[in-house]
RNA sequence: UGGGGUGUCGCCAAGCGGUAAGGCACGGGAUUUUGAUUCCCGCAUUCGUAGGUUCAAAUCCUGCCACCCCAGCCA
């Protein structure tokens, strides 16, 4: 067989497993598996993990299941299952088999009996408050629990008992019996089987026994036959527990085997589900899939192509040490493809008159779409020498090195003539409505004509009689600064993020006037003239992806 | 203080005994119908630290330091 290059430390291991021969009883076969748990909307953190699975299954030729890992029926329900699902399609990673771990629950059962029959596992009638006592402390072995040397057909009678529903929550657990003096606490009499009385959103009433994450997760994966189950780092220490409940189960070899990476943290971005799914709850955002959550749903919303998150994902790697990215190779990555994909617009925001005093008549002028892709066609925009431009494109003091329009200063309208500023009008208040200005025939953009006239800088304009028809007259950021909850809140909420929530968001998306949705585009406008305002250089369509 | 991990440029991250890739950020320059894009150019004599082995170490050995994870009937 043909061993792919590894691109990261985890294929690097695949590589090795490979080479040695491991996986040749089955043809070479790469199974993994994508676990989230139906309890919350997927973020960009998944993505990653995403990333890290697809790409294995890619490079091997593997097949991947997307498992929901629903195995505490309190927190989970469909409307999570369909969220991840439509996460999935919507990113473009195609699965090879939906399954669920409640699928198992019978399955399961039948091990955990096994285990029992085996003398692996216990009925514990300890509370939980007893188990924890008695679990002992980082320095110090547990106590064994008095029920731990029960016999079997007591066990087995206890179980059953348990599963008949005769008992109330909390009154007993089945416990693996494995070791109360090991250094790992994991492996300290994990309890693998507790009662609840809960609905489950897809087996209903039919259980009131509900098996562990560290019981049902590596059962799951050795009956799927996954090689390879990837997972974040805080799950090493469950490493040992992993193995062995797979060993005691007595699944023939080879074994599917744990490797751990490190999560993706961004500055700025709050990445844990317990905490976007209070911000949901308590009416902070509008939901899961706002445009200020991190969410995939959220990101989508805010403009974010799919194509950007995966390219962020490959551009930071894998690797086991703990990392913060920045939110700026987001951005950047972001920025990048729609620099491609994107067609263009001009916008203004705060529209300020401009009155060409020397121009008459109406001209159609010829853009280029998308001037970072070939061949993307033109629009066509017409232009009467009355326009709006932004009131940041305009400057009575301005500062050194500026770039745009002052008095008596010349800038180039984008796509037509450069123009000289002659007169500020002010109105009542003292400000300033209306710019009255010469333009400069011969200094029509596109046309090699010979002038003297210079301009350092080039500004947006939207033509004051067509431009709501033409271009985007005015539009409304998306999110504004007094969208986001408040920071107070944010801290205590968890006090080691840093600072902000999901981080000031780019205003990708916008609003215009007519209540169209348009993504943006930052630009060195926004990056060097952000005094509080907004000004964006480019819009773009977003009609078809958008549907809120 | 037990156990499990991790420490390479401001932030990610390659490197796997032969003399420090790449991306983001940043700085400089050129082109420009967006202060954008594109395009060049610059950006770790040094790999947590102290020793040791070797002709040769970020890579091997030993000690130390720092940070992260584990005592849910969550995943």
């Amino acid at each position: 067989m043909k061993i792919p290059e590894a691109t990261n430390f985890i294929e690097q291991f695949i590589n090795e497993e490979l080479a040695a021969g491991k996986f040749e009883a089955n043809g070479n076969k790469i199974h993994v598996r994508f676990p989230p748990e139906p309890n919350g909307y997927l973020h960009i953190g998944h993505v990653k993990a995403m990333c890290i699975n697809f790409g294995v299954k890619e490079r091997y030729d593997g097949t991947l299941n997307l498992r929901m890992d629903d195995t505490n029926p309190a927190k989970e329900d469909y409307e999570y299952v369909n969220s991840i699902v439509d996460a999935l399609k919507w990113l473009g990673f195609e699965y090879d088999k939906l399954v669920f771990a409640s699928d198992y629950y019978d399955k399961l059962y039948e091990i955990a009996e096994k285990y029992i029959i085996d003398g692996n596992a216990y009925v514990c009638d300890l509370s939980a408050e007893e188990i924890t006592a008695t679990r002992g402390t980082l320095t110090e072995a547990g106590t064994p629990s008095p029920y731990r040397n029960r016999s079997a057909e007591e066990n087995l009678k206890l179980f059953r008992e348990m599963k008949a529903g005769i008992y109330p929550d909390g009154s007993r657990v089945l416990r693996a019996k494995i070791d109360m003096s090991s250094p790992n606490i994991n492996m300290r009499d994990p309890v693998i089987y507790r009662i609840a009385h809960v609905e489950h959103y897809r087996t209903g009433n039919k259980w009131c026994v509900y098996p562990m994450y560290d019981f049902a997760h590596p059962l799951s994966d050795a009956i799927e036959g996954i090689t390879h189950s990837l997972c974040s780092l805080e799950f090493e220490n469950h490493r040992p527990l992993y193995d062995w409940v797979i060993e005691k189960a007595g699944f023939p070899a080879p074994v599917p085997r744990q490797i751990e990476f490190a999560r993706l943290n961004i500055t700025n971005m709050l990445m844990s589900k317990r905490y976007l799914k209070k911000l949901v709850d308590e009416g902070f955002v509008r939901g899961w899939d706002d445009p200020r959550m991190p969410t995939i749903m959220g990101l989508k919303n805010r403009g974010v192509p799919p194509t950007a998150l995966k390219k962020f994902c490959t551009d930071v790697g894998v690797a086991k040490a703990y990392s913060v990215v920045n939110q700026a190779q987001l951005d950047s990555c972001i920025r990048d493809e729609l620099n491609e994909t994107a067609e263009r617009a001009m916008a203004v925001i705060n529209p300020l008159k401009l009155t060409i005093t020397n121009y008459s008549g109406e001209e159609e002028l010829v853009f280029e779409k998308n001037p970072a892709k070939e061949n993307s066609g033109v629009r066509k925009v017409k232009f009467t020498g009355n326009v709006y431009i932004d009131r940041d494109d305009f400057s009575e003091n301005p500062p050194p090195k500026y770039k745009r329009l002052y008095l008596g200063g010349t800038v180039r309208l984008k796509g037509a003539y450069i123009v000289r500023c002659d007169e500020a009008v002010k109105d009542d208040s003292g400000e300033v409505c209306e710019l009255k200005c010469t333009y400069f025939p011969e200094t029509k953009s596109g046309s090699n004509a010979e002038t003297t006239v210079k301009a350092k800088g080039v500004v947006q304009w939207v033509d004051a009689l067509y431009g709501a028809d033409a271009e985007f007259r005015r539009y409304q950021p998306l999110l504004k600064d007094e969208d986001y909850p408040d920071q107070d809140y944010a801290e205590r909420l968890n006090k080691d993020s840093e600072k902000s929530f999901f981080g000031k968001a780019e205003p990708y998306l916008a609003e215009s006037a007519d209540g169209t949705p348009f993504q943006l585009m930052r630009t060195g406008y926004y990056k060097k003239c952000t005094d509080g305002g907004l000004l964006l250089s480019e819009i773009v369509s977003l009609k078809d992806s958008f549907n809120k």
